[in-house]
RNA sequence: CGGGACGUGGCUCAGUCUGGUAGAGCACAGCGUUCGGGACGCUGGGGUCGGAGGUUCGAAUCCUCUCGUCCCGACCA
């Protein structure tokens, strides 16, 4: 491709609405252009990079056995009545009546429309297992999109779902695709951490997210130093405290004045204790009817724990005007005595003694406040958030809690969609069976961002060579030079007729802004035809990466070229 | 949806407090000088100051409403 001729708007400025460096080297270098919130055009260079993702994806899809397909973005609201999720998906599904007034959807995921189709032409176990995947965009309508690729509300993934005739069978096809995706990030030149994930609103039993480490990161995951045990913060368990051997004798219940101490650090520091002496009283709406949650003042409540323990659809933290109206509390003072809501307490709670807590009134708290004599729970078990003090559930190692972004999701999915929506089998012995399914995720346009997170400088991007949008940029340093010229071009003449994808900067510009381009678009190899080759026949081969520049002659440029690009290719995870 | 910030030419921003006929740099077009890390000079085009209403002799500036964007929280690839 000559530069001359292509669409590729780079930007000297950061443009203020760009806040993370993925967002704001995607603007500057030219990749992508916001139409409105979240919702992004993909121009040449962006296009190029997301099209190689994909055929990594699609190559590691086809070697684990999975077929692609195409399935429609506009789906009906039945299919979502039928599997029940017209309901439960929130407002992020993006409804609409089509001229029958019938209602409708656009896609955010597709285990409906998936699932219908198998239902409707597989029938014996013999066609199974079956695992068909799509590359496509998908609306979700985001709270809050943000950072650009990241989270937009329209963006490309490719969705996967697998059909087996058993849980055995369903467990292989997920072996599968886990070491499919970490081949498929690896040949990205991500770095990635597979992590033990809850399952969301996709519904199943068992997943794991696939997380780019990143400052940047939307997350933040937790993960052993010392054992392979990883998970997200949804699902790090926190193990139930061994029940302390002798427990102090329970004190007299106590009320305090504590005039305006509303925090723990500011009801700790009045009352001279620790935050393990505190108990947290968090008023949640559960399906929208209040519960209270009772942590220790040194934690925090997991939101998805709670709903998980509770066996709810949604849980959503309660604000002060709920608190006031709909309990009659005081938000700052609450406690766990004399609440007519349930009352459910994280398992350190269970072994706590002579606790504070507030009193549910106006500048008061109590203190000795003892479970089973001054107040019952209904329910106790993990709802907190684990912490970097927290030992590793696995081999009680030290935990560290690092942020990534999630690239991938897995999910073991059971039968719950195939027998809402009634898609079976006849198994060996004439019986009908539900399938058991499997779904998988990438969140491809994703993967552009996270890339550029894990890879670039102050120069601009340094995109690892399979996703690169060019392998190598061309720079003709002397435009004007007929003799010069006639070099750039016969050397890309060469470079493109030998499959390597070139980008030639013919521009008429000043050597200066050429350099400054590249870096900022990230092509792995630069070759530069200015000076040398009219006085010497010498070009430059430099390393976007490395910086490494070495100086040959024109007539051995190509091969190096090719032979440095075997060289990264082969030295980057094999395919 | 809650909290915060912002909206002035394609981009970055000044001007708003204290009302008085819209600015700079970059980008763009022309000419000239330059030419190996975002050159310089001269000339030129381009702005409903997000929108609507109001106050005022006069509004980018003050008031009300509204739309949009960005950031923080609850969702997720």
């Amino acid at each position: 491709m000559r530069y001359s001729q292509l669409l590729l708007p780079t930007l000297k400025e950061t443009p203020a609405e760009a806040e993370i460096v993925s967002h704001q080297l995607l603007l500057r270098a030219g990749f992508i252009r916001k139409l409105t919130a979240g919702i992004y055009a993909y121009l040449p260079l962006g296009l190029r990079t997301l099209r190689k993702i994909e055929a990594i994806v699609r190559e590691e899809m086809n070697r684990a056995g999975a077929q692609e397909l195409l399935l429609p973005m506009v789906q009906p609201a039945d299919l979502w009545q039928e599997s029940g999720r017209w309901e439960k998906y929130g407002p992020e599904l993006l409804r609409f009546v089509d001229r029958h007034q019938r209602a409708s959807c656009l896609g955010p995921t597709h285990e409906e429309v998936i699932t219908d189709l198998v239902r409707m032409n597989v029938h014996s176990y013999k066609e199974l297992p079956l695992n068909l995947y799509q590359i496509q965009t998908k609306f979700r309508d985001e709270i809050r999109p943000r950072f650009g690729l990241m989270r937009g509300r329209e963006f490309v993934m490719k969705d996967g779902y697998s059909f087996d005739a058993d849980e055995a069978a369903a467990g292989i096809t997920y072996n599968k695709m886990k070491e499919a995706y970490s081949r498929i990030f690896a040949r990205c030149g991500l770095s990635c951490r597979a992590v033990e994930a809850d399952t969301g609103t996709i519904g199943g039993n068992f997943s794991h997210e696939f997380m780019v480490l990143a400052a940047t990161g939307e997350d933040t995951i937790v993960v052993c130093t010392a054992c392979d045990y990883a998970a997200n913060m949804e699902k790090a368990t926190c193990p139930p405290p061994a029940p302390a051997a002798t427990l102090p004798a329970m004190l007299e219940l106590e009320r305090i004045a504590t005039p305006g101490q509303k925090t723990v650090e500011e009801v700790t520091a009045f009352l001279g204790i620790t935050p393990d002496q505190l108990v947290k009283t968090m008023i949640y709406l559960a399906d929208g009817k209040p519960v209270a949650a009772l942590v220790r003042g040194d934690h925090e409540v997991q939101p998805v724990k709670l709903k998980n323990l509770l066996g709810v659809v949604d849980v959503e933290l309660a604000g002060e005007d709920t608190i006031r109206k709909i309990c009659d509390l005081v938000p700052g003072y609450l406690g766990p005595i004399g609440l007519t809501m349930p009352v459910v307490a994280d398992h350190q709670v269970m072994v706590m003694a002579n606790m504070v807590t507030g009193a549910n009134q106006e500048d008061v708290h109590l203190k000795n406040v003892n479970l089973g004599r001054d107040f019952t729970v209904s329910q106790a078990g993990d709802l907190r958030m684990a912490t970097a003090v927290d030992s590793c559930p696995q081999c009680h190692g030290r935990l560290e809690l690092p942020r990534g972004i999630e690239v991938g999701h897995i999910f073991k999915l059971g039968t719950s969609y195939s027998e809402a929506l009634q898609a079976t089998f006849l198994d060996d012995h004439g019986k009908r069976q539900p399938f058991v399914m499997g779904c998988y995720g990438i969140g491809v346009s994703r993967c552009i961002a996270a890339a550029i997170e894990q890879n670039h400088d102050d120069n601009g991007i340094i995109f690892p060579l399979p996703i690169a949008p060019f392998q190598v940029i061309l720079l003709n340093l002397s435009p004007k030079d007929v003799e010069i010229s006639r070099g750039a071009d016969n050397l890309y003449e060469e470079l493109t007729s030998r499959g390597i994808d070139t980008l030639h900067d013919d521009r008429n510009e000043r050597p200066g802004i050429k350099f400054k381009d590249a870096d900022l678009i990230g092509i792995p190899l630069r070759v530069m035809v200015g000076k040398r080759f009219a006085e010497a026949g010498e070009v430059e081969i430099k390393q976007r990466a490395s910086g490494d520049t070495q100086v040959l002659p024109m007539a051995g440029a190509a091969d190096a070229l090719v032979a440095m690009l075997d060289r990264i290719m082969t030295g980057a995870p094999k395919a």
